[in-house]
DNA sequence: ATAATTTTTGCGGTTTTTTGCAATTTTTTT
DNA sequence: AAAAAAATTGCAAAAAACCGCAAAAATTAT
């Protein structure tokens, strides 16, 4: 076998698998394993590979996730922001949670947009008080070091007493059968209670969550309006949510 | 599976939950718990994640520094702060203000320092819950997008209700015949209730602000049990303090 | 076609990397 | 304060990479 034939279906393995060992290539073409690596090495110096100890890994596999997905999840959870913000409008009264797709959310809230957002997420309240329109209540209790929001019946008494327009969740686990489910039990009486307060609840989350459960239940589907993921709508995945008489975004 | 490739994984794994247990990757990818700790130790020492006991943390969920925009007189400020830290000790409940120096008490909290901090300025919130063990309970209300601090009804009541041992109070302008003086009515408000809820009110401020007056009457000087400086307490611009029985640092 | 030259390849020996294990220390929890 | 969990350290074995070097193959020149 030519050297130009041999690089040229090593580069063909490395993108159809993601990555190629040494070990391998070497039995599979019968070349000594040293050539293997010189081949790897011009391929690497080329950019047509990333070589690593053992073998060598797709150019587009470095940075990003383990099966072949090609959307960081920093973006996966962009585009979940950029739908959720569409539902709000000017004089809106909004209860937020808290998690990474909410404060994504909040970083991507339009400048011009002039609301009032209410949550006991200190990171999320932080990116909230940067944006010049919009009023930030803060819902004060003792803070939790993990997630970053204020938990307990302080909190809990405080969002029984309020009526917002929207409700934004990030949640952790969905399923048709048993509803959203979670596994801090605290956090679980805190969404309990904001679901509960609010006109409508919207729920964020990636569809990697979808159809996974956790030990404690938050609540049913029929309490959830509005579902986000970073999926079409019309993704088959999606399907039975819509049935279900909520609406996917 | 090739290092590189686990790494990855991981990295997704963190992003996607925003915390793994050391414990869990090890069974996951079956490999020694020391691997998965060398690995999170690489990621880190990268800025990937990071590392905490036990596990590793997201970076972006994480990472909330309150932005360090010049401090008017940050060594000064420091100077004071290390002062006041020194007043503090194990199991005490201490309520604070905002301000920046405020901040910079809040940076120079030594490590192992466990204490209760009760405040309902956002940046100084974000410090104490960098810290690892300081418990946080946050004051909420309506967040004041001036001071970043949480003004209202609701703030002054939560205080009412609770019996802090210290008070830290920084403030903006102190004289020997008006005592506390400040220039924003609702600050006000809420600067009185945290001096009659506290058993002690300790007061930070930098000597320029020593005698000056400012529009609205917080307190009288008999209020105040400590006063704290950059200046020695020596100094003669503080003999007056001293004299009407304030502890001057 | 044949010799000269260059490139490629495999091999032995050495170095580096990776990984797991045991002993010890540190941290966390009870 | 004791017990449990996790981190650190040093170490050793295995795997992989590296370094010349010389044989083999391919290319070029004569």
């Amino acid at each position: 076998m030519l050297k130009r034939e041999r690089q040229a279906y090593i580069v063909h393995q490395v993108n159809l698998h993601n990555k190629v060992l040494s070990t391998s290539l070497s039995t599979e073409i019968e070349v000594s394993e040293d050539t293997i690596r010189r081949d790897l090495q011009e391929l690497a110096e080329d950019g047509k590979l990333i070589k690593v100890h053992g073998g060598a890994l797709s150019r587009a596999f470095n940075d990003i996730t383990y099966p072949d997905r090609k959307i960081y999840a920093k973006d996966i959870k962009k585009i979940i922001a950029e739908k959720a913000v569409k539902l709000i409008t000017d004089g809106m009264f909004v209860l937020t949670g808290g998690g990474t797709t909410i404060i994504e959310l909040a970083r991507s809230l339009p400048l011009n947009l002039s609301a009032t957002f209410i949550s006991g997420s200190i990171p999320a309240v932080v990116e909230y008080m940067h944006h010049p329109n919009i009023d930030v209540i803060v819902i004060g209790d003792k803070l939790s070091k993990n997630s970053k929001i204020t938990l307990g019946a302080d909190a809990i008494n405080r969002i029984k007493s309020l009526k917002p327009d929207l409700c934004f969740l990030g949640i952790n686990s969905i399923d048709l059968e048993h509803g959203i489910t979670d596994n801090d039990w605290d956090v679980v009486h805190l969404k309990q209670a904001m679901i509960d307060a609010s006109r409508k609840t919207v729920c964020l989350t990636i569809s990697e969550k979808i159809n996974s459960i956790q030990p404690i239940h938050v609540c049913n589907l029929d309490k959830v309006d509005v579902l986000i993921t970073e999926l079409n709508a019309t993704d088959p995945l999606l399907a039975p949510f819509i049935d279900a008489g909520i609406k996917v975004l």
